[in-house]
RNA sequence: GCCUCUGUAGCUCAGUUGGUAGAGCAGCGGACUGAAAAUCCGCGUGUCGUUGGUUCGACUCCGACCGGAGGCA
């Protein structure tokens, strides 16, 4: 069976945009981005969205689309990237999802169906604010009783599970093992080949992430956050949530130097990088390619197109 | 040169009257179904500077040496 699309996957910094400019000009594809922070406008240099230039005139999607303001979420995103998909299907063309959000890229390609419920809602609000007030435990304790397994899971301390579980509860009726369970059941939407980016020795991907990091800073990192913040937006927006701009945000506010923000973005970026391999390395479908301590990216993609095309692709 | 302080995990440090050592951070592993660049869980990885000695037994006490900090000259 022929992929529908392809996935190029891997952690921050492993070389994702580039590949999947490259897979979607050797087969007559689009890219698609699957990246949280991506969709918001103003966040070009520290999510490191693809410029201009880099896009070397292959489409881009789901870059740039929201204000910073908007806090997105997983269900609103797959419901605008899977328009993009579907039109780039009917198109003729390859959708190419480039992208580091695990979870967003499982939910597209597996087309889940969200339960509903969403921060801002009255449920939620509802919800936090109980937690606040009679702690943890009632909660947990009340997710047990009508959600055993769900509670069975969850860490005490883990409240944001906690709330979800309970909040899709009261918004449907259901509780969330069992929305799971039905979700699991259904095939995946997509017929996907993936191609997985990382580096064979893990301090050639720190010494990369370092490099980038000092990159933005003098691409002017600070300035971009100053401009979002002018903007208007709220601090607690999810945007801001960023590594790099939560780091740049405590610099415009006198809680560090810049010379501390760039560590920690550092730091961030590499804790960053191994949680999202760690959800990778469950998913066997992927065609790993691993990078030396020089990268040689003509290899990688002729790696990458060898494996695609043997799959049926071009 | 002399005196004082100091040397314990990758880093900062704790270690009780001698019974081969433990915290935070880093690191590593894991989870993840409407905040996911978020959130949460688990794991100590060590010739206790070196070398002699005292002792049944030394990270703990004594000596010497080496490294670091400060003071007096």
């Amino acid at each position: 069976m022929t992929p529908e699309i392809v996935c190029v996957v891997g952690p921050t910094a492993s070389g994702k945009t580039k590949m999947g400019v490259a897979i979607a000009k050797a087969f007559n594809g689009e890219v698609v981005s699957v990246d949280s922070m991506q969709i918001y406008r103003g966040m070009t240099v520290g999510t490191a969205a693809p410029t201009e230039q880099e896009m070397e005139g292959v489409p881009h999607h789901m870059i740039a689309v929201a204000d910073p303001d908007e806090n997105w979420s997983v269900a609103r995103f797959v419901e605008a990237a899977d328009t993009c998909i579907q039109d780039i299907l009917r198109r003729g063309k390859l959708p190419v999802l480039v992208g580091g959000t695990g979870l967003y890229l499982d939910a597209l390609v597996r087309g889940n169906a969200f339960a509903a419920g969403s921060a801002g809602g009255a449920i939620r609000e509802a919800l936090q604010k109980r937690m606040e007030r009679e702690g943890a435990e009632v909660l947990l304790d009340e997710l047990r009783a009508i959600d055993p397994a769900a509670a069975e899971k969850l860490h005490l301390k883990d409240e944001k599970r906690i709330l979800r579980a309970l909040e899709v509860w009261h918004e449907t009726g259901k509780t969330i093992t069992q929305h799971n369970l039905e979700t699991q059941t259904v095939p995946d939407k997509y017929r996907a080949a993936y191609i997985g980016l990382t580096f064979a020795d893990r301090d050639d991907l720190r010494a990369r992430i370092d490099r980038r990091v000092d990159v933005m800073v003098q691409q002017g990192l600070l300035e971009e956050v100053r401009t979002l913040l002018q903007s208007g937006i709220p601090r607690t927006a999810t945007a801001l949530q960023a590594i790099g701009y939560k780091q740049f945000l405590a610099v415009e506010e006198g809680r560090a130097t810049v010379e501390e923000a760039v560590e920690e973005v550092k730091l961030r970026s590499r804790q960053y990088a191994k949680r999202q391999l760690t959800w990778l390395r469950r998913n066997h479908k992927i065609h790993w390619i691993f990078w030396g301590k020089e990268p040689d990216f003509q290899k990688a993609l002729q790696n990458a197109t060898e494996t695609l095309t043997a799959l049926g692709l071009g």
